[in-house]
DNA sequence: CTGTTAGCGCCTTCAG
DNA sequence: CTGAAGGCGCTAACAG
């Protein structure tokens, strides 16, 4: 069967503890016996195993993950944040999309694979809501977008990015139409939508302000191709300022319109949240939120906690700022 | 610090094996010596080391997966195939998306964590190109959407589906338009598109055709918009048959050219491959290749090697079939 | 029904 | 510079 070190010690004819130098790169051995080491491990093909190792450490060297999906723009940004800070340390990291319900079920337990690691990550989901109470893990957790009292967190201030951005569209005067987000209901959405809609809406109604309409769609460029060709088929009574929930829709309606022939700036306004990668490309205005730093935030929390570091529970909240380009600016 | 089997049964009364046997649900337990542990459990906060655990097992009841995304259909598809076989067996999944250069350079280590698991499954990768040889990992492991001689690989037949849309292509007589997929040089893409490609072209030219033009494009929904509006700026002279790469880009296409007013089987015949959900929604003609079904299969050899029931390299490729819907059907 | 004990494979003192 | 030995936490015999 699969070697171990006694094997490859005897192969060598050396101490077991000598295999373990060569192994992990330690000084004071002989030129001469680590060769012969590095012979018996090649000949008998011997792996370590890394549940002896992570047993005999006390730690694992990894951390994991729990999110929605990854492959999307914003994921890709958030985890290269989270990495940036997390191969400092030397930490690895593993991922656990959490889709369905059995998987869901699965992830609720203790002996779960998430679980095996010195520390958890969770993005964008509701802890109370994923697990009925606390996971059942008792390393140290962090949440990052999204936030819950009772763990550490990293997020964004989604209402007052709200407010901001109804405050410029209020700038603009112009009817706004709102295109908010089609919730799945019964999944684990984050509150991310529900802040900002939240923070949109009182902010309008200071000024005794409603959206001239709503508009819902799903969080994706072809949710906003959808708003897009809706509008077009439904033409609306002159100039709106269109808010939307997220950058992906912004920019699906106004490459949909754009390709119709109207214009932004003129025809209509459009702005989004985000300010991912599309957006500065397509000059959108939009509402930014430093999503790579909010990664690199909560990795830090959680290799702060890993060592010891963090004596009571931390919120950090990353302000939004607000972007004007030229799809909110009148010629 | 944290508790241990031996603490609690000290706080209980009991034996070490009585805390083991009430954690793993063994029978053969008094209730009030099951009672008594799991109420020390309960004070101490005591949760089971799993590293500890898969030492002594020898297995740790996990697979990993490497992958390029998740959150796509078709990997969502082929991840809840595999799913389905594993939870059978009682095994879990970890995923390892393979981003970047720095991540990749880390798995090619012993010690990364993918390889503390009993199986290892690579997506869609080209292993030789991923490692510099052979991942540094012993135990099983089993190729899905892609193939190498050297391994267990479960995968399409591409050139033939490329034959069969070509086929069915040329008994529609009408010109045909190329959609192709642009490839990033460099990135660790799957032979798919490579292998469809040149069946179609294969095809094709034994008629003596050539595809009336090519286009390029990214193989996603908002690539196919792109391609159709390029086709409405520059239109074509007269119907043509629009053959695209993947169902992504042709429900792009489609969708941009219906919005627009045109009507697939009188303006235009398109067809893709995959039929994935949206294709069957949107009418598309389509190669459908069973992507669940090749996850579980590739789940399946996995987990027959785990249990060394696989004595030889297996290799099973799912022949494609041509899925005919009205969007290749003239009125 | 229950407690004691021997490892699983590894790393690290501790002597030499 | 090197080998022997103990122990990380857990479970599965093996005795009681």
């Amino acid at each position: 069967m699969k070697p171990n070190v006694k094997q490859v010690a005897k192969l060598a004819g050396v101490g077991t503890s000598t295999v373990s130098r060569v192994l992990n790169n330690q000084p004071n051995i002989s030129d001469e016996a680590r060769e012969k080491v590095l012979k018996a491990i090649e000949t008998l093909g011997y792996t370590p195993n890394l549940d002896a190792r992570s047993l005999r450490y006390g730690q694992s060297g990894a951390v994991s993950i729990l999110l929605p999906v990854t492959g999307i723009p914003f994921y890709d940004t958030l985890l290269s944040g989270i990495y940036s800070e997390l191969e400092k340390v030397d930490l690895d990291l593993a991922f656990f999309p959490v889709v369905g319900e059995n998987r869901l079920r699965r992830y609720r337990e203790v002996t779960s694979i998430p679980y095996r690691a010195d520390g958890l990550l969770i993005a964008s989901l509701n802890p109370e809501r994923m697990y009925q109470g606390r996971p059942p893990f008792t390393k140290p957790i962090v949440l990052v977008d999204t936030h819950h009292k009772d763990y550490h967190s990293v997020s964004f201030d989604n209402l007052t990015a709200g407010q901001m951005a109804a405050q410029h569209a209020l700038e603009c005067r112009l009817p706004i139409l709102f295109v908010d987000i089609q919730e799945i209901p019964g999944e684990f959405e984050s509150p991310v939508f529900a802040d900002r809609r939240q923070g949109i809406l009182t902010a309008l109604s200071r000024h005794g302000i409603v959206p001239r309409q709503t508009l819902y769609t799903k969080a994706s460029l072809e949710g906003g191709r959808k708003i897009g060709q809706h509008l077009l088929q439904n033409p609306l009574d002159g100039p709106h300022f269109i808010l939307a929930q997220c950058d992906d829709v912004a920019i699906g309606i106004l490459r949909h319109l754009t390709e119709a022939g109207q214009q932004a700036g003129q025809d209509f306004l459009i702005m989004g949240f985000d300010d991912n990668q599309d957006a500065q490309q397509a000059g959108l205005t939009t509402i930014r939120q430093p999503v790579r730093e909010m990664g690199a935030k909560a990795a830090q929390f959680l290799v702060q906690a890993l060592n010891q570091e963090l004596h009571q529970l931390k919120h950090q909240q990353f302000p939004p700022s607000l972007v004007v380009r030229p799809t909110t600016s009148r010629p």
